[in-house]
RNA sequence: GGGCUCUUAGCUCAGUUGGUUUAGAGCGCUACCUUGACACGGUAGAGGUCAGAGGUUCGAAUCCUCUAGGGCCCACCA
C-alpha cells in the first residue's frame, strides 16, 4: 500500500470518486418490491442558471437524505431537472440575439423558440453539471426538463382537465401587466416597493357649473380614463353630490359621481378618481356600478387612442407630466404632496407594472385550495419549522384565482383554438380547449383554426413536476412505485408560488399528497446579512469554493451552519472549518494505516485476519458506548430533519472523543506492549470503529469518507461505501458508568495537564504524580490506565494509594472528590500555587453557596422530584468535600 | 394595518419537550509545544448578569406579557 499523503487533496479525488459512483449506476433507482421507496424531487433550478450558495445548501440537504436513507436499505431515486423558466429564459435569449442586432419579433415566433432550444441545448443547464461538482447522488438517468414532450404532454392534459371541470376560465381582468416584457404576471411576481412619489390633488368642475370636487391621484395620466368619482356613502360632505356629473378636464367628457363603501373619506379629499380599466379596485368599482372600462395605454405603456389626440403615444410618464402641466394651465392642479406609497415592479425587469385591463387565463383556485390547506393542518404533510404552515394557512384561506396565461413564445402554449371558418356562427367565438387541434368546428363545421398566442405561467408545469417527472398520465410502475414523494428541499419564498400548489395538483390529479415533509431552507447572506445577490457582487461561486476548500468542506460547513429555518450569515473563510475537519478525519484514517502496516511488518501476518479482543480496556468499551450513543442521536437528529445536529454530533465524536482521547490510549496502548497479537487487536478494533464512523459521515462527506474507505481494505471493483449498510445503534454497548469512569481518568490528566500549564513547567518536564484516592473502583481505573496517565500526562511515576500523604511542596488538585498531587520541590512558586488554590476555592464556594440556597428552600425540597434533590445534595457532598481538602492543601503549602 | 422571526463570549452561531450546565462550538485572542497521524495540528487558558423589565414555577437562556432594537412576509388605501 502506498502512504497517504500528509494532508487531504480533495481536487485530486473527486472527480474519479464522483465518475465511479455514477457510472457504477449507483444513483439510479428503479421500483423493487422488496425495499421501501425514498423519493426525492428536485426543486429544478432555471435552465438559465447557475450555481449559487442558495443550491448548495438546498441540494447538499437533499444528498445528505437521499445518501443517509439509500444506505438505510430504502430504493431511492432523486429526481434531478430544470425548469423552462419562461420569462427568465427568453429574456437571455432575446439580448443575445440584441447583440446580433435581431430582434424577436422580426424574426418570428417560430424561429424564435427554436432559437431558444438551440441556446438550451449550448448553454442551458450548467447549473446540472455544477451540481454534480458538489458530491449530489441524484439520478441523472431520470433527468427532465419542464419543455420534455412527456411533461408538455402533463401540461396541455392538466388545462384541458382543468378546463372541461370549470376551473380554468377565460376573462377580461385587471392583471399586473409588464409594459417591458408585453405580459401578464401574477400577483406573485410582483415585487411591491416603498417609493417617493407624489399625491395630486385636481378639480373635477361639477357639470352644473357650481363649483368642482377635488380628487387625489398618485396615477393623474389614467385620469383619461376614468368613468367616475366615487365617494363613501355615509360621507356627509359629497353626500349633496352623489348623482351629479362632473366634466372630466382634457377628456371633456361627462362622468357620474358615485357612492362606493370601498372609499375611505378620511383619506385625501375622501373623493376618488375611478379608473376601471387601469386599477384593480376600480375595476370593482366598476363591476358594481356598470361603469364603462376605457383603456387608455398599449400593451408598451404608451396612451392610445381612446386619449386627445394630444397625448396619444405618449410613454405613460410622459404623458403623466403633459397632463400636469394642462391642468395646471387650466387651473385645475390645486397641489401637489409628497407622498410614500408602495409600488409595483416587475420581478425579471424592474419595470413599473401597470394595472391593465385584457384577456387572461385563470384557474379558479377556492376549491383545490380547500383540500391542500386540509392535508397540511391535519398533519399529511409536516412543514420544518412548523411556522410556516400559518403562512400557507393565511395565504390558501385569502386566495384568488389564479392568472396561468403568458404573453410571451417561450412556454407551454395554451392549448385553446379560435374557429376561422368563413361562415362563422355566433357561438364560433367560444375556444375549443383540446390537446391537439380540432378536425371541424361543432358550430359552422370550419376546419381552420387558429391557435392561442399566449404560453402558460411557469409554474403551471412545475405544480406537476413530484408526478410528471414518473411519465403522468401515464399510469406507469415508476409512478406507482415512486410517488409520492418523501422530502422536498426548498426555499420559503417559493411556498405560494410552488409548494402549494403542488399540493392541489397532487391532490387533484393523483388523489394524494405529492409529499410528506417540507423542508424550508435557511436564506444564505454575507456577512453584513444582505441577501446574496449579482448586482452586489457578493455571491460566492461555489465552484471556486470547491476548488480551494474542496466539496466535502463547502457541504459539511454549510450544513454546520444551517439550522432549520434560520438564516446564515457566510463567508468563504469559514470553510475553513470543513477542510480542516475533512483533514482530521483523513489524518485519523492516516494514522491508523500507518499503524497496521507496521505491526503487519512486524508480525509478517495479514492483520485484517486477527479479530480484535474483548473490550476489557477502558477506552474500548468508552469508545463504544461514545459511538453508539453517537450513532443513536445522529440518526435520531436526521429523522427530524436535524441535519446541522448531526453534523455537529459527528463532528464532536470524530474530532473530541475518537482523536483527541481514543487514538492517544490507542498509541500507548501499542507502545506498551510487546505482544504483536494484541497491538492487531487494539488498531483493528480502532479501524472497524473508525470505518462505521465514516459511514455515518458519508452522506455529509460523501468523498473523503469514500477515498479513505477505499484504503481501509482491499475493495472489490463495485465497492462503494455508499452502498455500505447505515451503523445500526448497539444501545447495549451504550454504558453510562464506563463513561464516567473514562470522564474520571481524563479529569486526572487533565488535572496533571493543567498544572504543568499553570506553573510553567517545560512540556518535556517529566513529573512524579501522587493520586490519594478514597474510592474503590476508582481505584481500579487508575490502576488499570497507569501507563496511558504517564504518557499522556508526561510523568514519571504514578503513585496510587489510599491514605497517601501529601507530598511537600507540591500543586494539588482534586477530581471527583480525589487528591492529586504534583511535588515540585525546586520548581514550584508557591505564590502560584497558592493563588490558583485560593481561586478554585472561591469559584467552588460561590457554587456551593447556589447550591445550599436551593436545598434550603423549603419550596424546592417539597416540591422538586426526589431524584433532582437528590443530585443537588451529592453535588453539595462533593462541593464540600473539594473545599476541605483543597484547603487542607493551601494550608499545607510550605510543608 | 396584520403576521412571523431574531437579539447568548471580540466575531459567526448551537442550545430538541424548563432540572446531569460550573451556558457550549468554530474563528479570533494569550501562553507553551514543530512530540512518529494531523501546525488544516496539540495542551492549557482568558472571555458571557443568555437585549431590557415584569410574571409563571421549588427551579427559566428555555414558558407568558410588555419594552427597545434588527430582519422578513402578507395587505386594495387612491
Amino acid at each position: 500500500m502506498q502512504e497517504l499523503p500528509k494532508s487531504y487533496a480533495p481536487q485530486e479525488v473527486e472527480d474519479k470518486w464522483y465518475q465511479f459512483w455514477e457510472s457504477n449506476g449507483f444513483f439510479h433507482g428503479v421500483p423493487n418490491k422488496q425495499k421501501t421507496p425514498y423519493t426525492v424531487v428536485i426543486p429544478p433550478p432555471n435552465i438559465t442558471g447557475i450555481l449559487t450558495m442558495g443550491h448548495v445548501l438546498n441540494n447538499t440537504l437533499q444528498d445528505v437524505f437521499v445518501r443517509w436513507r439509500r444506505m438505510q436499505g430504502y430504493e431511492t431515486c432523486w429526481v434531478p431537472g430544470t425548469d423552462h423558466a419562461g420569462i427568465a429564459t427568453q429574456h437571455v435569449v432575446e439580448k443575445s440575439l440584441m447583440k446580433e442586432g435581431i430582434v424577436r419579433r422580426e424574426m418570428g415566433r417560430e424561429q424564435f423558440v427554436q432559437r431558444v432550444w438551440q441556446w438550451k441545448e449550448l448553454y442551458g443547464g450548467t447549473i446540472i453539471k455544477q451540481l454534480r461538482k458538489l458530491g449530489t447522488s441524484c439520478d441523472w438517468q431520470r433527468e427532465r426538463f419542464t419543455m420534455d414532450k412527456g411533461l408538455s404532454d402533463a401540461v396541455q392534459e392538466v388545462f384541458v382537465r382543468l378546463y372541461n371541470k370549470g376551473l380554468i376560465y377565460k376573462g377580461k381582468y385587471i392583471v399586473n401587466w409588464c409594459p417591458k416584457d408585453h405580459t401578464a404576471l401574477s400577483d406573485d411576481e410582483v415585487n411591491f416597493s416603498e417609493s417617493n412619489g407624489h399625491l395630486w390633488y385636481l378639480h373635477y368642475p361639477l357639470e352644473s357649473g357650481d363649483g368642482h370636487i377635488t380628487v387625489a391621484t398618485t396615477r393623474p395620466e389614467t385620469m383619461l380614463g376614468d368613468t367616475a368619482v366615487a365617494v363613501n356613502p355615509k360621507d356627509e360632505r359629497y353626500a349633496h353630490l352623489v348623482g351629479k356629473k362632473v366634466r372630466l378636464p382634457l377628456a371633456h367628457r361627462a362622468i357620474p359621481i358615485i357612492a362606493d363603501d370601498f372609499v375611505d373619506a378620511s383619506f385625501g379629499t375622501g373623493a376618488v378618481k375611478v379608473t376601471p380599466a387601469h386599477d384593480p379596485n376600480d375595476y370593482q368599482i366598476g363591476e358594481r356600478h356598470a361603469l364603462e372600462k376605457i383603456i387608455v395605454m398599449d400593451t408598451s405603456g404608451k396612451m392610445n387612442e381612446h386619449v386627445p389626440t394630444k397625448y396619444r403615444g405618449m410613454d405613460r410618464y410622459e404623458c403623466r407630466k403633459e397632463v400636469l402641466r394642462d391642468l395646471e394651465k387650466e387651473g385645475l392642479l390645486e397641489k401637489t404632496e409628497n407622498h410614500v406609497h408602495s409600488v409595483g415592479h416587475c420581478y425579471r425587469c424592474d419595470t413599473v407594472i401597470e394595472p391593465y385591463l385584457s384577456d387572461q387565463w385563470f384557474v379558479k383556485m377556492k376549491l383545490l385550495a380547500d383540500k391542500a390547506l386540509a392535508v397540511v393542518m391535519n398533519g399529511d404533510i409536516k412543514f420544518y419549522p412548523d411556522r410556516w404552515t400559518k403562512v400557507y394557512e393565511h395565504w390558501m384561506t385569502n386566495i384568488r384565482d389564479w392568472c396561468i396565461s403568458r404573453q410571451l413564445w417561450w412556454g407551454h402554449r395554451v392549448p385553446a383554438w379560435y374557429c376561422l371558418g368563413d361562415a362563422p356562427t355566433p357561438e364560433c367565438k367560444n375556444p375549443v380547449v383540446s390537446v391537439t387541434k380540432p378536425e371541424r368546428c361543432a358550430h359552422c363545421g370550419s376546419d381552420k383554426f387558429r391557435q392561442d398566442e399566449d404560453v402558460l405561467d411557469t409554474w403551471f408545469s412545475s405544480w406537476l413536476w413530484p408526478f410528471s417527472v414518473f411519465g403522468w398520465p401515464e399510469e406507469n410502475e415508476d409512478l406507482a412505485y415512486f410517488y409520492p414523494t418523501d422530502t422536498l428541499v426548498t426555499a420559503p419564498d417559493i411556498i405560494f408560488f410552488w409548494v402549494a400548489r403542488m399540493v392541489m395538483a397532487g391532490l387533484e390529479f393523483r388523489g394524494r399528497i405529492p409529499f410528506k415533509h417540507v423542508y424550508f431552507t435557511s436564506i444564505i447572506r454575507d456577512m453584513q446579512g444582505r441577501k446574496m445577490s449579482k448586482s452586489l457582487g457578493n455571491s460566492p461561486d461555489p465552484l471556486d469554493v470547491i476548488a480551494t476548500y474542496g466539496a466535502d468542506a463547502l457541504r459539511f460547513t454549510i450544513l454546520y451552519l444551517a439550522p432549520i429555518g434560520q438564516d446564515v450569515l457566510y463567508s468563504n473563510e469559514k470553510c475553513e472549518m470543513g477542510r480542516n475537519f475533512a483533514n482530521k478525519i483523513w489524518n485519523a484514517g492516516r494514522f491508523l494505516l500507518m499503524n497496521r502496516e507496521a505491526i503487519e511488518a512486524e508480525s509478517h501476518s495479514d492483520l485484517s485476519i486477527v479479530s480484535p479482543s474483548s473490550p476489557d480496556d477502558l477506552s474500548d468499551t468508552w469508545i463504544l458506548s461514545r459511538f453508539n450513543a453517537t450513532v443513536k442521536e445522529t440518526t435520531a437528529a436526521l429523522e427530524r430533519l436535524q441535519v446541522n445536529e448531526s453534523a455537529k454530533m459527528l463532528y464532536d465524536f470524530m474530532w473530541h472523543d475518537f482523536c483527541d482521547w481514543y487514538v492517544e490510549f490507542v498509541k500507548n496502548r501499542i507502545a506498551g506492549t510487546s505482544d504483536v497479537n494484541l497491538k492487531c487487536s487494539i488498531v483493528n478494533r480502532a479501524i472497524r470503529i473508525y470505518e462505521e464512523t465514516l459511514k455515518l459521515l458519508h452522506p455529509f462527506m460523501p468523498f473523503v469518507t469514500e477515498e479513505i474507505w477505499q484504503h481501509l481494505d482491499e475493495r472489490k471493483g463495485g465497492e462503494s461505501i455508499m452502498k455500505a449498510p447505515w451503523p445500526g445503534a448497539d444501545t447495549a454497548s451504550i454504558v453510562a458508568s464506563k463513561e464516567a469512569e473514562m470522564e474520571f481518568l481524563q479529569g486526572v490528566i487533565s488535572a496533571v495537564r493543567t498544572i504543568r500549564s499553570e506553573m510553567n513547567l517545560p512540556p518535556a518536564k517529566e513529573l512524579e504524580v501522587v493520586i490519594n484516592c478514597h474510592d474503590d473502583l476508582k481505584l481500579k481505573v487508575l490502576d488499570a490506565n497507569r501507563p496511558s496517565i504517564e504518557r499522556m500526562a508526561k510523568a514519571s511515576s504514578v503513585s496510587i494509594g489510599t491514605n497517601l500523604p501529601k507530598p511537600g511542596y507540591s500543586a494539588s488538585a482534586v477530581v471527583q472528590g480525589q487528591e492529586i498531587f504534583v511535588p515540585l520541590k525546586g520548581l514550584i512558586d508557591l505564590d502560584i500555587e497558592r493563588s490558583r488554590l485560593e481561586k478554585e476555592i472561591a469559584r467552588l464556594e460561590g457554587q456551593l453557596r447556589g447550591v445550599d440556597a436551593k436545598l434550603e428552600n423549603p419550596n424546592f425540597a417539597g416540591k422538586a422530584p426526589a431524584d433532582v434533590i437528590q443530585k443537588e445534595k451529592d453535588k453539595r457532598e462533593n462541593f464540600n468535600q473539594t473545599i476541605v481538602k483543597l484547603k487542607n492543601s493551601l494550608s499545607q503549602l510550605s510543608n
